[in-house]
Order: C-alpha cells, then structure tokens, then sequence
DNA sequence: TTATACCCGTGACAATTGTCACTATTTTAA
DNA sequence: TTAAAATAGTGACAATTGTCACGGGTATAA
C-alpha cells in the first residue's frame, strides 16, 4: 500500500528508504465505504488525503440544497477543503466517497513539519500546489467560454474511465448543468 | 520601488537586508502603458510578474474572437499563464495591461534558484501557489453556484474599488455573461 | 423476495441569457 | 480640435438552459 505513495513521490523527487519510512510515519492510512463523507461541511478538517484507490467528489450544497462538484479526486489526487486546511476554519465543502476508497491523511502540522525535516518533500509540495492551481485555473477557463456540450465532449475525452465510474448526475454537477439538460446532449 | 516588494515578501517572511539585496538581483523591473501586453497567446511566457503598480487582466480569446478574464491583477498581486510558464510552452492566454502598470518580472529559472538559495522563500511561494489555488477553486465554485447577478453583486461586494478602474465590459468578461445581461442587472 | 431509493430519459413550459440592432455619450489619439 | 473608437444602455427576438412531472429501469438493503 506504501508503495503507491512512494511511488507517486519518486514521479517528481528522490527520496532514500530511510528518509521515505521516516516520511511514512507523518501519513495515516483510512479507508471508507462508497457514500461515507470524510469530513463534512460546517466541521474542521483535519487533514489533505492522498488518494490510493477509490473515488471522492469534493462537493459545496447551497442554500437550495443543489450539489456543486468543485471535483473529483481519483487514484494518484490529493485532496481536501484546502481552504478550511490551511486556514483551520470549518469546511464549506464535503468530500464524499463515490466508491470505497483508501487514503492517506496528512494533518497541517505534519505537513509543515514534512516540509522542515525534507526540502525536497517542499519542492514536492510546491510543484503540486503549482499544478492544482494551473488546473483550476483551467477549469474556470472551460467554464467562461464553453457551453455545457462543449464541456461534456471534453470531459468524456480527458477522462473516458469518468462515465463507467459516476452517474450522470454527478456529471452534471460537476459541469454545471442540470441533469436533465445534460441527458439532452 | 523595491520597498513594496520588501514589504509584500516580508508580510510572511524575514529576510535579512543583505538576503533581500541578493534575492532583488533576481527579479527585474518593467513599466507598460495602458493597453500593451505584457506576453500574448502563442508566444512564450518568459517570466512570472509581481504588480507593483496599476492592473492587468489575464484574458484567453476563443474562435469567435470572445475574450475572456480568468482574472485580474492588481498591486500585490502575482500573475501570469502559469501553464505556460512552469511548462514553458506558448502561451494560451494574454496579459493585458488596463492601466500604465510597474510590474518585477522573474524567470522560471530565477524562480528555482530563489527556491534553493532561499528556503524561506520556497515557503513563501508555497504559501503564494496553495492560496493562488484556493482562490481559483472558490472562482470555480462561484462560477458552478452562481448566477450571473448574485456573482457581480459578490464581486462588487468584495472589490468595490475595481468598478472605478475597468469598464463594464470587462467585469461582463470576468463574470462569464454577456456585456448586456451585465448592463441589465 | 420485496420494497425503497436511485438513475436516466423525455415532454412541456418557464426563466435566463445571448445576439443583433440602434443610439447616445465618453474617451482616445491623430 | 476633430474624427475614430470605445463605452454603455435598451428594445426585440432567439437560443440555451432550468424546472416540473412522469415512467420505466436498475441497484441496494431489509
């Protein structure tokens, strides 16, 4: 089970066996059944997670009740309420199990403290914090200038596996249509 | 003009004077009048810019000639096609000056040998990259849970300045609707 | 097994937003 | 100063998308 840790380490830095098993004991690994919520909107949260197997969808309900998928986190992701995280304030977000899953959770302190005891594991961070802002970045861009049709046919070409793993429902969410428009596609 | 970016880094670090001095010779300074651009689509992205003075929009323009404002910044703020510049490829946006701006410019490598000569500051653009995501990632939710007038109400809530300093047909461009929905708000 | 919840498509209609056209005002640059 | 360009509001209409309602299918759990 580490070793899909490590591995998703050594894509970007290289670390000795010693240095990953000191890094390991900063990670908790839990895992959740399909539907269960990590952590919840309204509570703290207490960590990022690594995602090792499963899928989740970080999700924001309005006032009305509609879910908002902000996304979705698959094999190989990290994720959270990054804002409630670093900020320690409550979760505006849910993040939600859509199958089992298995993650690792990293709390703030060992986050910082990972970042004091391994530059490397810093530059690690940096680069992934750099890649998660160029991807939202490029998700508000598709949502300015690209109709609903448009998003979907990108979707299903960036990410094929998607559509046998979520209901179309969720698709929508994620997308920013309803449900019924997107069945109309 | 070196104090401001002194006093924005050292809003989250400490620097010595003589660190600062050295960390200085990395970054270079640039004026631009209203209405030039500092890189457009298609050409490479030299550096990332920290705004010392003015404001600049961050505009993509699809086929039928729409632009559109994944962002703007403003003094204090960093900007650039982050896509483009870690990656260095062309870039697929633009970034346009709305009024005369003072920009620091910093090339990608600048910014890696800043990281490792300076571990303070690879905490600070730490810091920088993960908020620079949390924003993006709540801009994402907005565009998702919002329509066209609770967004510019938020948007005039939160920057009440930036409707003195661009035109209506910018905000319509950065809010994703139409320059008349905008007007009939 | 059975009941319950979810999933997904579709018709009918309403609401929102976009597009085009025209006008008037302001800003910009020659 | 003056001409050109940008800005902003609005009417009329089209296109897109949302909402509500229904029904049949499929998964899930008692």
């Amino acid at each position: 089970m580490e070793q899909v840790l490590k591995k998703h380490i050594q894509k970007s830095i290289t670390l000795s066996d010693e240095d990953f098993d000191r890094l390991m004991g900063h990670f908790h690994i839990q895992t959740f059944n399909k539907g269960e919520s990590i952590f919840i909107a309204t509570q703290p949260v207490e960590n990022a997670y690594y995602v090792v197997s499963g899928l989740l969808k970080l999700v924001y309900t309005d006032q009305d009740a509609a879910a908002h998928i902000v996304s979705f986190a698959m094999e190989d992701w990290w994720e959270s309420d990054f804002h409630a995280f670093f900020m320690k304030t409550k979760a505006t977000m849910s993040l939600v199990c859509l199958e089992n899953t298995t993650v690792f959770a990293l709390s703030l302190d060992d986050y910082w403290q990972i970042c004091d005891m391994f530059p490397q594991m810093e530059r690690f961070l940096l680069h992934k914090s750099n890649m998660g802002f160029i991807g939202a970045q490029q998700r508000v861009l598709s949502l300015l200038s690209t109709n609903a049709k448009e998003r979907y046919e990108r979707l299903i070409a960036q990410y094929p596996a998607l559509l046998q793993r979520v209901s179309k429902t969720q698709i929508a969410a994620y997308l920013g249509v309803s449900r019924e428009t997107l069945s109309r596609l």
